[in-house]
DNA sequence: CTGAAAGCGCTTACAG
DNA sequence: CTGAAAGCGCTTACAG
């Protein structure tokens, strides 16, 4: 484990110190001849840069700061897993802090990122409103949103289209001669619950359905949210023939409360969800959901970053919008449905 | 965001760069008015230290490697959220990468987290042998194992104590006056795997109940792995009574195989899991499994591995053993079966 | 209690 | 193509 330095290479090599840096960051004003001699030493002695040395000098660290909602949260910890593969991948290492969605751990985790020295930060679950994340972003700290996106669209972001996703799942069930359909959704000052709301009141619209402000419900993304929504939903005298819950958390929930209320899917209800979660496709699930690339959104927005730290003046922001897939199960139902 | 230096701050303090040195790092040779002085000028001008230069002349990067099976695994997620939060309360932060539990991988992570200069590292998932991690610890670098542990008992650990739980989980299921009992266990070149097998095993040695060795499958900790062994355990002519999943994943594949043959829990056979996973409670699943403390495994982990690094030569291996915990729900049924 | 000197291991300019 | 000089922003000794 002895460690030695760029000049005990030199000297064993019989150059100075200079040319082994330049052998290091592949600097082509060296000889060939010379390279080899050099790079010999370097592989002998076991070398191996001093990265804080390296870090401190050029103020990189290679290191991308990722906040995210809760890392233990399977969703986000997919979109983790993608930008942790890519930064390997471009030479990066990734620092994550787990945010709670709340504004004050928001500022936490910034604050915490920044004096660990993050070249740049990824978000994974900003509001519509996060003054930490602005204020990075108007500072011109190379910062990156995923999944959810700010109401200032002046940033680079890389989302599901979260409108037409639930679009699409909402002109299914009407497809399938629902009319009286129910959303569950996530809170709306959030992005992803706001377009997802808006998706469904569209197809609703543009199906001549009117909306029943009855059947709609904002909750947090969970399925104590979802179960709790489920029980005002589901014993409305005019009950909704169709749920959508806004991920397939809320979707759990609403499955438990059916059960709670010995009703059953797609019998009594049909029931939507948004996510392809890994439980969704299970036997005792079968969820028609919307599945999005999730580990892709973070492998992307990791090359955006990676990008955006390279050359820092960029003066357009990148938007990648990726497309959602319908995933047609068996929770609703498959018939033309008939009260 | 102009970057001030230890200098700057001294100039406009009146005093040298040193005492303001010494002012940050709450050094007490100085005087309370010399100090007084300091901090206004560094609180009036928004100074920051620079990280980098600190960790590259202290040699200490305040960084944990973290190097986790999968990331995106629930079990393995929490675990690092509770590393993740010890490690902010103590002033770390924690880079991870993911070795998908496979000895190149895993190698692969090292490095790159040794290039990163991490000060110690945590490994969630070794193998019983894994020289990536033994060499670490052969050169007197800072690691602690979490989860599973190495077969040389020579390091520092947290682990639940899988052989009592898997025991636990045996003797419950014999009381209840099931003798027909499988295990559909994890790899036992795992730890974890291997310890709840010889709880298995022992709990039927002292209960007197022969071992067969028909009912043993060695699988992965994966729903698809339990499918697969479901499938050949539950068609035995001579079935289980009751089937042990080595983890809830692995009981969740054996529900999933118990459908796909028209089998009902607990009334053909029961079932149990290990981990108490989130959806183990939920209503349609209700599986009787053993809880392990896994966020509090992360965060003991931390504060093993930081006390290691702050008196680097230790001459005893921490081994801290949590206490697992029964849960007991409709999965294995209340009575005693009867065949 | 305070400061002047030296140096951590690299890279960035500048000469040649 | 190669090297000598200077410096990144701190801290660790060593003086006083």
């Amino acid at each position: 484990m002895k460690k030695y330095t760029i000049r005990d290479v030199a000297k064993a090599a019989g150059v100075s110190h200079m040319t082994v840096s330049r052998v290091l960051n592949n600097n082509p004003r060296v000889r060939a001849n010379t390279r080899e001699k050099v790079q010999k030493a370097i592989t002998e002695m076991g070398y191996e840069p001093n990265a804080m040395a390296r870090a401190f000098v050029t103020k990189k660290s290679q290191l991308i700061g990722l906040v995210v909602s809760d890392i233990s949260n399977p969703f986000y910890a997919e979109i983790s897993r993608g930008i942790e593969d890519k930064a390997f991948d471009l030479g990066y290492s990734v620092i994550f802090c787990s945010s709670d969605e709340n504004t004050h751990r928001t500022e936490a985790c910034v604050k915490n990122l920044l004096r660990t020295g993050v070249d740049g930060m990824i978000f994974t679950s900003v509001h519509l409103k996060e003054p930490a994340a602005e204020k990075l972003i108007a500072d011109g700290f190379p910062v990156v949103l995923v999944n959810r996106k700010l109401r200032n669209p002046n940033c680079h972001y890389v989302t599901c289209n979260n409108f037409q996703g639930s679009y699409d799942a909402t002109e299914h069930l009407i497809n399938l001669g629902y009319k009286k359909i129910g959303i569950i959704s996530g809170y709306s000052h959030l992005s992803t619950g706001l377009d997802r709301l808006k998706g469904y009141k569209k197809a609703l619209e543009d199906h001549g359905i009117p909306q029943r402000p009855e059947y709609i419900i904002e909750t947090s993304f969970s399925a104590d949210g979802g179960f709790e929504a489920a029980k005002e939903l589901l014993v409305l005298k005019d009950r909704p023939e169709a749920i959508m819950g806004g991920n397939d958390y809320i979707a759990l929930g609403v499955m438990d409360a059916a059960e709670a209320l010995g009703l059953s899917i797609p019998e009594d209800f049909a029931l939507t969800g948004f996510d392809n979660t890994d439980f969704a496709a299970r036997s005792r699930t079968k969820l028609t959901t919307v599945s999005q690339k999730i580990y892709e959104m973070g492998s992307i927005a990791v090359q955006i970053i990676v990008d955006t730290i390279d050359r820092k003046n960029l003066d357009y922001a990148h938007k990648v919008v990726l497309n959602p897939n319908l995933i047609i199960r068996e929770s609703c139902g498959y018939q033309l449905h008939k009260k």
